[in-house]
DNA sequence: CCTGCGGCCTCACGCCGCGTGAGGGTCAAC
DNA sequence: GTTGACCCTCACGCGGCGTGAGGCCGCAGG
């Protein structure tokens, strides 16, 4: 009634030298060993085994594995509703990004081109789709906000330099534009717009359409706000708020 | 318009070492440098990295990944779609898991134990439950043959040696059980009963109680089958057929 | 202008989880 | 007693990075 090494790799689908590792290292050493030195894995081995497996495939390390079926009061009920749990977050946190890749998809068809960040977020934040929908469903002020707090409290000196570099690429594009007579409810003006929501979802927070609507009125109304644009051009500020709202209607 | 290594690292979650790695491999060269040698991303390296880390995730090899991705005919929609698959597969199979864990928590809550193959079970034949069912629901016969055949393709002569070894143990312990007058329809001669189902579903196919109850009908009916009872005690077959159907009954 | 500091660079060594021999013993079958 | 399938113990190697060491770039503040 116990197993070699071979019918026991055979049954579990692992090589003999996956065994011969797990008992060098002490996660898994089996019962007993005959005369000959030959390994005999007996029924509880066996049961540890799968139990090894079953955490290495949800991406545990070895030395984790050790703790958690070392760990004593163990009660293999326990360990299995453990499984079920992990198991139903691989599945949600899988659905998810199943859920983005269909989005995305939808983007490409629509010619919506994505940022960077939108595109990783099929990775999730580890608090899915909630957030993001709470944000969409509120008036997003105070949570744009808080999005960006949390986001620029680990950006770095250099990260810094970065956004200011690319806010005065957007700035100098609006003012070429502007300067040169193209229409702000024109293709031109319209990119620029869409850059500079791209630029403020990439650095800060999830700038949607309309809430980059407000921001354009703000520009004009604000001239808190609007003063870096009526410092480069008298009249750059409206110019720039009717270019987000053509752009903004152009992608509804 | 272009990112330097800690910044993409920011924002994909991932280390500088990676990025330097897949650099160093080829699997993502960035697609500029600036004048002193540093790494500049563009926008199409950041889709590239997007997808890199994508596959990554789903258990794929660095190298495999530089194949896909460096497939030509690459529509990006493809991609898309692909991963969708892939995903979609991933959720079904951890769904398995998932429900086969279940099934583990039921039948310890019952009481009763798992043979080896039942345990591992848990990681698929790719064929999920389907063929299980299948199983079920047909009368068995053919199916358990065709499960047998597959099975025993693979055995090696050490298994054989251990299939035999452990059939002669019931044999024997059915004949004392029959020796010492213990009777067919008590927990000693079931229990033997039970490791008989149990060696059978371990080596051969998973013999079900009604299955069971087949072949101890058989072992009375056959002398082809019987031989081997018979020739250790007159009347050892018909006193297993009797402990099997108990053994049956008492499981139902 | 220089100094500091954060970020970038290139080696280069190390760790984990095994794969893959090499060299040799064991044990049932013929 | 020979064959062959299986087992053993070293021991080296590989993939995918982590983790320094040692040094260059470049902006800010004094």
């Amino acid at each position: 009634m116990s197993y070699s090494v071979g019918q026991v790799a055979r049954i579990a689908g692992v090589s003999v030298r996956t065994l011969h590792h797990y008992d060098e290292i002490g996660l898994l050493t089996p019962g007993e060993r005959s005369a000959a030195g030959y390994r005999r894995y007996t029924e509880p081995d066996i049961d540890r085994l799968q139990r090894v497996l079953f955490y290495r495939e949800l991406g545990f390390s070895l030395e984790e594995i050790a703790v958690v079926l070392d760990d004593p009061g163990v009660d293999p009920l326990t360990h299995l509703r453990r499984q079920h749990e992990l198991l139903r977050g691989r599945i949600g946190r899988l659905e998810q990004m199943a859920a983005a890749v269909q989005r995305a998809m939808e983007a490409t068809r629509m010619g919506v081109s994505l940022t960077p960040e939108e595109r990783f977020e099929v990775f999730g934040d580890f608090d899915p789709g909630k957030h993001a929908e709470e944000a969409e469903e509120r008036w997003g002020g105070t949570d744009a906000y808080e999005q960006s707090r949390r986001r620029t409290a680990r950006y770095t000196k250099d990260d810094w330099r970065a956004v200011k570099a690319e806010a005065a690429e957007v700035l100098e594009a609006f003012a070429a534009a502007f300067a040169e007579g193209a229409p702000a409810d024109g293709d031109r003006a319209m990119d620029v717009a869409e850059r500079h929501r791209a630029h403020i979802t990439r650095w800060f927070y999830d700038c949607t359409y309309e809430i980059h609507k407000g921001l354009g009125e703000l520009y004009v109304a604000d001239p808190r706000f609007g003063a870096g644009y009526e410092g480069v051009a008298e009249g750059l500020s409206g110019y720039v708020r009717d270019a987000v709202h053509a752009n903004a209607a152009r992608h509804a």
